[in-house]
DNA sequence: GAAGTCATGTAAACGGTTACATGATTTT
DNA sequence: AAAATCATGTAACCGTTTACATGACTTC
């Protein structure tokens, strides 16, 4: 039974807690987004595969409020997940088209501080992004872990961009 | 005239010289390969849209070795790269299954240790690898720049992952 | 009553990888 | 003679994004 990469994403969730689709979808927003983003398009169809699979379960939820099917994780569900927890993870994937820019920017030079400026600013923005999630949701264990990952990378990212602008800068100064 | 974005993998690249797809592929995989990739199946479909569009023009070269054809930037293509380059990068797309999996490690915590030591094994060969081509390739100008930042953001990734593992390794002992 | 947001889903398109197919030339 | 590498291409598939479609409930 191969699950297919975002599967694993919505077991991991609902290990959490049981949620519905659009949960899932809300919670990925500001949390996995930055390493590991999933639409409406993915996760929908996946539950159904999931629900089909029998390593979730849905349950219509009409009662009070709007009407929502919350799924929960079965015991094959948790089982499929702690074992693809054990597997060396292999996929990692990066593309950067500021990079780019910059890698082929001997054939218009005068474009390269921009690049690297732009770049400096997404990865600002990105920080000071995952900082205020960080604040809002005091971020313990191994979420918080990450959390902070993306925030020290994105820094670290922005910090280069810095440095290497300055130094574009006084070379042609 | 929308360009894909690996379109301009190949304008960028035949600026600096005549390619062949072969030639860009190689030059790709030991360049570009770490930021943004390019597989045999994009390369000779998009040179013959290139070709169409203008913006690169094939020549035969049957001569004396093996048949081949080497692609040579237009005026309109130096064009359209210039343009490009001229603005703000805007994808970034970021994958990791080892961050993945150690913000979901709280449904089997004993496997965390052991996603970060992949992680950091994962990096520690990318920059050993981006290392070579540096010493192999002399790495001036922005190529340079860029296979640097490989390297040292590669590095600083390893680091972290031997932190953050060594902090668990601690606490759990 | 209008705007916002909760909620679910589908269809089409896109970008990309993988595998396959072929064959010539060069090196060992 | 065999193995490696040069060289070009296509077809099938995969995962994902985007846009679209719908509608109910809640808040202002």
């Amino acid at each position: 039974m191969e699950l297919s990469p975002t599967a694993h994403v919505i077991l991991g969730m609902l290990a959490w807690r049981p949620m519905s689709g659009y949960d899932i979808k809300a919670v990925v927003d500001h949390s996995t987004r930055f390493f590991w983003a999933a639409s409406y398009g993915q996760i929908y169809p996946e539950l159904s595969r999931l629900a089909d699979a029998g390593l979730v379960k849905g349950k219509a939820e009409s009662a009070s409020a709007r009407k929502r099917t919350v799924y929960t994780l079965t015991a094959a569900g948790r089982r499929a997940l702690t074992e693809w927890l054990g597997v060396e993870p292999r996929t990692f994937e990066y593309r950067d088209e500021g990079l780019l820019k910059l890698f082929l920017a001997s054939a218009a030079p005068e474009t390269a501080v921009a690049t690297l400026d732009a770049k400096r600013a997404f990865h600002e923005a990105k920080a000071k992004q995952l900082r205020e999630i960080e604040a809002a949701s005091k971020a313990e264990g191994y979420a918080g872990m990450v959390l902070r990952y993306g925030i020290e990378s994105s820094e670290w990212m922005a910090d280069w961009c810095r440095r290497e602008a300055e130094r574009l800068r006084e070379e042609t100064a």
